[in-house]
RNA sequence: GGCGCGGUAGCUCAAUUGGUUAGAGUCCCGGACUGUCGAUCCGGAGGUUGCGGGUUCGAGUCCCGUCCGCGUCGCCA
């Protein structure tokens, strides 16, 4: 070992020791007689001086010029400070290490930005020199957390007798879902690849090879466009087990959710987890993943506006609409008119709303609208009573299809809480939502599309509408939802070979082509696949949500663009003509 | 694919309605300095305003195209 202690080890008692470190020099302070270096490991930060008795003049004078970010390495004695010297905003504050050897192990060369500057620079630069970002506090912290999480989450399992499996990269394509990322083969020519979009066939084959409880830190791809919280590869705790239920699942993701708050955070987290439908979750807050944080519920006001002479809501309430709002508590003076106008145009781009009705719930508790004047007194009383209005809320609406009025509304629930403050930073707000429908309908082809995945087992109650009221048939799924979040999803699997059929059929995917895509899972089903089921767990979000960041990128060492660039590497790049003509390949397009 | 924001010195930003030589801080280079910790002081260097085209007497500023980064909708079984 170079080094006898890190940088951030050295305290008072430790005085008088003779010690070697080593690090980056994070500052330097030259007094032409004496040299101040902060001298920079993973572990923290030591103040190093280089000044007499200690060291000559040769000394300091190469000390005084050694670059940010050189790496160095001291040799001296741990000194308490001077008298009202010591630093409170470092933990070794209280002493310095007073070198009589200075040595550059590597210097650096002028960076375009340091770690430690005080603005961040543009996170294209970041990303570009990553081995530089990465060196910032933050993303150490952030590298540290994930660390953490990953090790509570293996430890947690292994004490259940959960064993970790890998499953292979180089898989199948599936081509329903998500897009593949695909892996041209070079001995089977016009064949591929793909990587997998999760582990999920694989862990139910396991289930069904008696490995009975299956974990495995896996990491995903989709070929889909990106998010602040989505990024091409990304990393699943990915668990499996048989002989279970959904509230089994949910009660052992329970104890890791309280397990990891109370580790990374030092928080305490009731279990069991608070439980809601799906129905319920869209109906009070428009979402899948609703952001428990704060109130402000959806009402629908359909049944009023069906009376009213506002030809957009009876209209949209005539015709099988639905005329929903949300009431913002004392919101009325915070929004002008322009404000108002600025979250139209935001329902109406990006959820398709045609408008936003609003009114202002006056301090004689009267209703005032531009579209007030439409409405009968008694019926404004009956909005505000059902939105519980009082003085100086503001009341919104929108009139529109469920999943518009959903959508719409849910997007400006998270806007405006945002905007309004009425998000704790530090709360960890985590619950489930369960009974997802079964099947959704493409909107283009009229199809049912499986809403989970195609191997979710309805609820044994609703196993009669499977076949002809597939939109009221519920699966045994849940999703682990924190902060408003999609943390984690699963579901109880079919482990029987003629629901799986029933489903495949309803999916309009045929026995050929189930065969085809599917076989080796049917064919495992055949030969005594337990019941089983599980749940992916996004790492990367759990690591996001608990470090309280709303970036991914923030949480992943080497993260792309959201063109799934890498800056530092410049993947994905060309290739060799051989290259592609081994693997049977021809570009379509020539670069320029 | 749609909508929106951004790109000016190595970095972070500024530049009035289109108007003189595009500024500041920081970093960097040179010098001074033994108690700093955002060290200080003196001096200096540093620019094809992302790229291409257009309008204009004149463009960082206006228009068109394009590239890159970010947010978001679609998409993400």
């Amino acid at each position: 070992m170079l080094r006898t202690h890190t940088c951030g080890q050295l305290r008072k008692s430790d005085a008088g020791t003779e010690v070697t470190l080593c690090g980056w020099v994070e500052s330097k302070r030259d007094h032409g007689g004496a040299v101040f270096i902060d001298l920079r490991d993973r572990y923290g930060i030591t103040q190093v001086v280089i000044g007499p008795p200690e060291a000559n003049a040769t000394l300091i004078d190469e000390a005084g010029r050694v670059a940010a970010e050189s790496v160095i390495l001291i040799r001296g004695k741990v000194s308490e400070r001077l008298e009202g010297k010591a630093n409170e905003k470092l933990a070794t504050g209280e002493i310095e290490v007073r070198s009589e050897h200075f040595e550059i192990l590597n210097s650096c060369e002028t960076p375009p930005f340091t770690p430690n500057q005080a603005d961040l620079p543009g996170e294209d630069l970041r990303l570009k020199y990553r081995f530089l970002d990465l060196r910032r506090a933050e993303m150490q912290r952030s590298m540290v957390l994930r660390s953490t999480i990953v090790k509570t989450m293996r430890d947690y399992f292994a004490e259940y007798d959960f064993i970790d499996v890998e499953t292979p990269i180089l898989g199948r394509s599936t081509p329903e879902g998500a897009r593949d990322y695909l892996v041209p083969s070079r001995v089977h020519p016009d064949s591929f690849y793909a990587l997998p979009q999760s582990p999920q066939l694989y862990k139910q084959i396991l289930m069904v090879a008696g490995f009975d409880r299956y974990i495995q830190v896996a990491k995903c791809f989709r070929d889909e466009d990106l998010r602040a919280d989505r990024q091409p590869e990304f990393t699943q705790l990915d668990m499996e087990m048989s002989f279970v239920d959904a509230e089994d699942v949910m009660s052992l993701i329970d104890g890791l959710v309280a397990r990891t708050a109370k580790e990374v955070l030092g928080k305490e987290v009731k279990t069991p987890l608070p439980r809601m439908t799906y129905d319920e979750s869209v109906r009070r807050f428009g979402s899948d993943a609703p952001d428990l944080r704060f109130d402000m519920e959806i009402v629908d006001v359909t049944s009023v506006a069906k009376k009213t002479e506002f030809r957009v809501f009876r209209g949209t309430a005539d015709s099988g609409g639905f005329v929903r709002g949300i009431p913002v508590k004392n919101a009325a003076t915070k929004y002008s008119r322009r404000q108002i106008d600025e979250l139209t145009e935001y329902v109406k781009g990006d959820f398709g709303a045609k408008g936003l009705a609003w009114f202002r719930v006056e301090d004689d508790g009267s209703l005032w609208s531009p579209i007030s004047k439409n409405f009968d007194e008694a019926h404004l009383a009956e909005i505000k009573e059902l939105m519980a209005g009082e003085p100086g809320d503001l009341l919104m609406f929108l009139a529109d299809s469920w999943e518009v009025t959903s959508k719409g509304l849910a997007g400006l629930r998270k806007r405006l809480a945002v905007d309004l403050g009425l998000i704790d930073p530090e709360e960890l707000n985590c619950s489930w939502v369960t009974e997802f429908p079964m099947f959704e309908r493409d909107e283009e082809t009229g199809r049912w599309n499986a809403m989970h995945h195609p191997f979710t087992a309805p609820l044994e109650s609703d196993l009669p509408s499977l076949k002809d009221n597939p939109q009221d048939c519920r699966a045994q799924a849940y999703d682990l939802v924190i902060n408003g979040s999609e943390a984690g999803g699963g579901t109880i699997r079919i482990h029987n070979p003629s629901t799986q059929s029933d489903v495949f059929e309803l999916l309009g995917i045929d026995a050929e082509t189930a065969e085809d895509r599917f076989g080796f899972l049917l064919n495992a089903l055949k030969y005594g696949a337990p019941p089983h089921g599980g749940i992916a767990l996004g790492v990367d979000r759990w690591v996001m949500l608990f470090a309280g960041l709303d970036n991914i990128r923030e949480v992943i060492a080497f993260p792309k663009t959201q063109k799934a660039a890498d800056l530092m590497t410049q993947a994905p790049g060309s290739v060799d003509k051989e290259q592609l003509a081994e693997l049977h390949l021809r570009a379509a397009k020539v670069t320029n």
